[in-house]
DNA sequence: GCCAACGTTGGC
DNA sequence: GCCAACGTTGGC
């Protein structure tokens, strides 16, 4: 994959998380400015979580099924894949009741709070963007809730958001 | 609220 | 393993 061959040249890479506002906000990562990505369950999503995403990485954290849709801040990541315990825990409305301790079937990382942005960049302004044009976010049907975002697409991102930041 | 685009489930 | 039915995501 290519995310693991920047790895082994000791790149850096870039993601999109996505949250609905209702269940996670950019305003909770603020309060928190530390929080564990728990609750993903989909399997692509879980393949990147636990072997992709490593610390150091950015992350765009991105509201879904809100308003305004946007990117909304950036974090990035401070601990690496390890086992989703809601997946365990049966009050827990992350539970998967076919989990097994043994074998942990779902993963999350950590991440930190790096900028709320000043200024949400809207998913509107990002499909005005050639050099976004083929980011996964806006096409059609782009389901997945971790996506890997490249170093032209994350920058394009920071210039549009006004941020000076790696 | 609609519905396209998925992912999952379960009968066979 | 196939695939139809079903459930979910998430933009519009």
């Amino acid at each position: 994959m290519a995310n693991k061959k920047a790895r082994a040249s000791g790149k850096r890479s870039y993601w999109l998380f996505k949250s609905e506002p209702g269940a996670y906000s950019i305003d909770d990562l603020v309060r928190d400015r530390r929080t564990c990505w728990d609750g993903v369950r989909n399997y692509e999503a879980r393949n990147l979580l636990r072997d992709d995403v490593k610390i150091g990485d950015g992350v765009l954290f991105y509201h879904s099924n809100a308003r305004p849709l946007a990117v909304v801040g950036v974090a990035e990541v401070v601990r690496e894949g390890y086992p989703d315990y809601t997946a365990l825990d049966p009050a827990s409305k992350y539970h998967d009741p076919k989990s097994d301790p043994e074998n942990p079937a779902w993963f999350m990382v950590d991440i930190k709070l790096v900028a709320k942005m000043p200024q949400p960049v809207t998913r509107e302004s990002m499909m005005g963007e050639v050099a976004l044009k083929d980011m996964m976010l806006l096409r059609r049907g782009a389901r997945l809730s971790i996506q890997p975002v490249s170093k032209r697409e994350w920058d394009r991102i920071m210039k549009l958001a006004g941020l000076k930041l790696g």
